[in-house]
DNA sequence: TTGTATGCGTTATCAT
DNA sequence: ATGATAACGCATACAA
């Protein structure tokens, strides 16, 4: 019922309130036993210095923000438990925002923990195809921050990606090695700086294994599965591919759909490689073949990153690239 | 590089501070011309009222805590979903907490939200078999608190959760109307509140059913995969269930796996049905029967409850009971 | 409608 | 080793 802050507490002691405040900061001297004692009567009186008030002292909030387009999706809630588990590390709390993959309500994010809310922000970016000066803001104040995954390439800060270039040329080689001769790419945005890192990746093992690039195989999709539904069937019907290589999950997810209803087999009329996080992908059927991100690691790095800002230690490298795995199963075997 | 604050901001206006505050509250009467020319200059300058500050005065912090056992989880990372979007529409900040089912982590958090940090705590509790009287402080020193999903039974406050009784009897009867006829029961703690509701209902549909229960068909798990691995390969191996419910989706892949390896085939050999909330349920091998519980909607409804609690309007129903859905797939089906 | 003054709870500085 | 005090930035009660 009652609150109890450091004044009351000093005053049950017989203390100063700047006694008692030494206690819970490591550096001030204090009597040892003295500290015992205020230790003790704070645990009995549940007293626990108030976070506001030393935060706007002392013009830090202990906080990080993460900013990310969705959490039901397997990457981003792997990569916020990476995060999670370096900021509590830290001793930080961890602020979550989704921006439901809406660029404006990113903006309004970040503008509004311009208050002193937080003291660094990670974010995988939702809006790369618009307009990005609104961070430029962000770095005149100083409010530090990290991307990962999805990061916008004008911006000049600690960037956590995965080698999406090598991953997606791999993947589209070994979609040929297994016999396709007409790999369509199926991507949601392709603007992104990763969707168009990863069609890259496509269109040179094309190049590469002289097959040339058609323009009607890149499939523009969109995050809603209804639509996606669509697109697909149409596209699957129309043009026969022999291959999909999927820029998300997904989209992996909806080509299963559309193939199962289609009555077109997995591997055998369409082979399937995608970028993917599912940890069950080798109990799908037919077992999905995935170009595996880490992104566990890919949170502790942001987080390790932005740590290293936020106590005043240059990164010396600006630019952390992971490594992904292609894992090859069933949906893209040999027949 | 220069930090403009209220003051400062009056200062550039020829204002005082009172009216600059004045701006961005609601409530206080100002010249809307002012106000104005306030909330121009607050922009031109890009100020925001500083969070701590704002909170220290107001001795509330407009912040929200999850705490959760996991996040890279299906139906958690539905759930926090679902709350998130509730605290935003709220203008409240969401604080996220995973406690990797460790109820030690559990404590440590909630004691230390003690500190005026968050307005009200969500929570779907890791340690039921633990004391939970650490809760019953929190009562008196008023910090809301809302249960879901898992819940501490001899904590009186706000809970949102399944229909885990009649779900787990539906699910048990549907196996033994497939020809189960030796249907096992996996958990991860059964002394769980939840775990042992869902095994009542399985007991009583089993007794209703005319079949014996049998306690060495209830096999306890853990939260390690590796670990289940063993445990379900030698319980399959030795007892030769024909039927398994599984209470968590985590022992239904396990399960999958086990069941790969040995040879058995589903639902030849061995029928399944999972709680679960994997969308994808219906693409593995084979399709899962699984009860679906809203994991979307618990989160909206704790997050309803919660706010109500915070806005002083005491819940007509302390206790909300969502329904899940059983839906049958291949995995269950009659041979 | 606007301004003045006070206090929210904490901690660093300075004094004792 | 401990105490008194000022300041962090803001928002309200009260005065004008």
């Amino acid at each position: 019922m009652e609150r109890v802050d450091i004044k009351r507490l000093a005053e049950k002691l017989n203390l100063s309130t700047s006694t008692v405040s030494r206690a819970f900061r490591g550096n001030s001297d204090i009597n040892p036993e003295t500290k015992a004692r205020i230790l003790a009567a704070a645990k009995e009186f549940n007293y626990q210095p108030n976070h506001h008030a030393s935060n706007l002292r002392d013009k830090r909030s202990n906080t990080i923000a993460i900013i990310v387009p969705e959490i039901a999706n397997n990457f981003f809630s792997q990569a916020i438990h990476g995060i999670e588990r370096v900021a509590r590390e830290k001793d930080y709390y961890t602020l979550i925002y989704l921006t439901d993959d809406d660029y404006d309500k990113e903006v309004m994010f970040v503008e509004k923990l311009y208050n002193g809310r937080v003291d660094g922000i990670i974010m995988s970016a939702s809006g790369e195809a618009n307009d990005h000066r609104y961070l430029k803001t962000t770095g005149n104040k100083q409010i530090p921050l990290v991307f990962f995954d999805r990061v916008y390439d004008d911006i000049d800060v600690p960037k956590v990606t995965t080698d999406d270039y090598a991953s997606a040329f791999s993947a589209t080689r070994h979609l040929i090695e297994a016999g396709c001769r007409k790999v369509a790419f199926l991507v949601i945005n392709k603007s992104m700086s990763i969707g168009n890192i990863r069609m890259q990746g496509y269109k040179d093992a094309l190049q590469d294994a002289g097959i040339p690039f058609q323009e009607q195989l890149v499939v523009d999709c969109s995050n809603d599965y209804d639509k996606n539904y669509h697109i697909l069937t149409d596209f699957l019907v129309n043009e026969r591919p022999d291959g999909l290589f999927t820029a998300v999950e997904r989209l992996a997810i909806s080509s299963y759909y559309v193939c199962h209803d289609l009555g077109i087999n997995i591997p055998g009329d369409v082979k399937v490689v995608s970028f993917s996080s599912l940890e069950i992908a080798s109990l799908l059927n037919p077992a999905l073949s995935t170009i595996t991100q880490p992104a566990y690691d890919l949170g502790t790095h942001a987080a390790e990153m932005l740590f290293k800002v936020l106590e005043g230690i240059p990164p010396q490298n600006n630019h952390i690239i992971l490594g992904s795995k292609l894992i090859p199963r069933l949906s893209s075997a040999k027949m």
